[in-house]
DNA sequence: TTTTGTAATGACAACGTTATCTAATCCCGA
DNA sequence: TCGGGATTAGATAACGTTGTCATTACAAAA
């Protein structure tokens, strides 16, 4: 910017008004400078123009999900970039995969670079450390799980309804084996979803088999083990719920490996 | 920075070199340092340390990609955040999608915000552009396609080989009516993939028939409406080579749809 | 004792930008 | 002609950090 201004013959701060179009500089010095720029390949740095303003705002956003290859977070993804883009807004992502640890450290490298928020899915553990970032003037929203240990807004669906009208439709066609195949526990999503599909059995009298639900596919390949397991033994389903898009996979998976994909219902 | 350092009784530099893990300070001054700055929720501002620093790195690469939810791409994505994540190196991903300026808005968003390099997959037009932000010092990487007017490394897979040796298998098998259905033209990875097939068809002594062949399947549902075009033909192919992964979703389910999922080949 | 060396610490400027304040100029009406 | 307000421009300091160099302290060698 030095360069330019001396260039252009005006000063620093008459530089600094054109690259942010500010008003009140006169039409034949915004030209000068802006030839001088173009000739000097002048690049504003936002990192230093943040640094000295007074609001502090970057126009970026961290997005941290759990797998930027798992389509369901990578829809969000992309209908969060499509709002952030009218506002002039920077989404960059980053995913946890399976590590615990490294939704702190994607926090951390969020937090450091200055974003102005951060729209995350929690994974297993819990989020009181994000009081510290907080205190720090983060802005901090969760989508697709709720928090633990932290209060937040968060963007979820009606999990368990959701399993609840799935489960009860599986019903409402007359089944009477309809088991439940869902992610781990310790994810908030998979317990509400259960949750759904013991009220839907409840509502219809109907009381849950244990050796009907299985709550422990994290992945596609681990569903497709679980529901080959519910289908070869002896008293095998005539629905399942899965739980999960990566779980849907596996069911289906297994399901035409056995072929009877037309003789099991899936939701 | 200034705070810790008073409230610890030491200069600025001895704090910066306490957060840098620089060697030469006595253990006493480190743990007081380190006190008073978690006393103080004291956060390193990396983006004003990477401003003063001479070698002017941000360890942040950016990546952008034709669209985060096509799974390719995000398989691609996991993979560099794999290796960059050994390297202490924070990978943030957007998505060009269908807009053309997009691609050259998040060249300048990263470049604004000084990161290292960017990794990106060029879409529809030319990449010349891009000689400016090479002389203000961006590493360019280039992935899955070439650059148009601009030369640097990338890293793409040997798309006319895989797409021979796919058609020369479906040749194998006896196929004598191959339909090849691919992404648009000016994608230069659908262009060697069309290469590929007619070199197959070549080696073969095939001549190519241009009804059976699709060159503008953009997306999946596309790409199931130019299939089911081949299909409803007086002469519909045995098999068909599709071009690209959201083409043979959109080819599996146009096969479906006419119940041909076991009739007709599918590469 | 003096010298030399080494380790620990600090003062200060600088990175590229913008906020604040002051100065110069111009136009208008009295 | 003059005063006064608006408009345009610049000088300077500051944002939070680190590079450079100077200073101090102390131990070892002479």
């Amino acid at each position: 910017m030095r360069d330019v201004a001396a260039l252009a013959g005006v000063s620093l701060k008459t530089v600094s008004r054109v690259v942010n179009r500010e008003p009140g500089v006169s039409g034949d010095l915004i030209s000068k400078v802006e030839r001088a720029a173009s000739q000097l390949d002048y690049r504003h740095d936002l990192t230093a123009s943040n640094l000295r303003r007074s609001d502090r705002k970057t126009s970026t956003f961290g997005l941290i999900i759990e797998d930027v290859s798992n389509t369901f977070f990578s829809a969000v993804h992309r209908g969060i970039e499509e709002v952030a883009r009218e506002r002039r807004v920077a989404v960059f992502a980053a995913s946890v995969d399976e590590s615990p640890e490294r939704e702190k450290d994607l926090v951390v490298a969020f937090s450091q670079r200055r974003v102005d928020a951060i729209i995350m899915t929690p994974t297993v553990r819990e989020q009181s450390y994000l009081a510290y970032e907080r205190r720090g003037g983060l802005v901090l929203v969760f989508v697709d799980r709720e928090p633990r240990g932290f209060d937040a807004d968060c963007v979820v669906t009606d999990n368990a309804a959701g399993a609840e009208t799935a489960t009860a439709h599986l019903l409402a066609q007359g089944h009477e084996l309809v088991a439940f195949v869902g992610d781990d526990e310790a994810i908030t999503t998979a317990n509400q979803r259960y949750l759904g599909y013991e009220r839907a059995m409840a509502s219809a009298g109907m009381s849950i088999r244990p050796e009907l639900v299985s709550r422990e596919a994290h992945t596609t390949p681990a569903a497709t083990r679980e529901v080959l397991a519910l289908l070869d033994a002896t008293n095998p389903p005539t629905a399942i719920f899965a739980a999960q898009n990566l779980i849907t996979m596996g069911a289906v998976r297994a399901l035409q490996m056995r072929g009877l994909q037309h003789a099991v219902a899936l939701v």
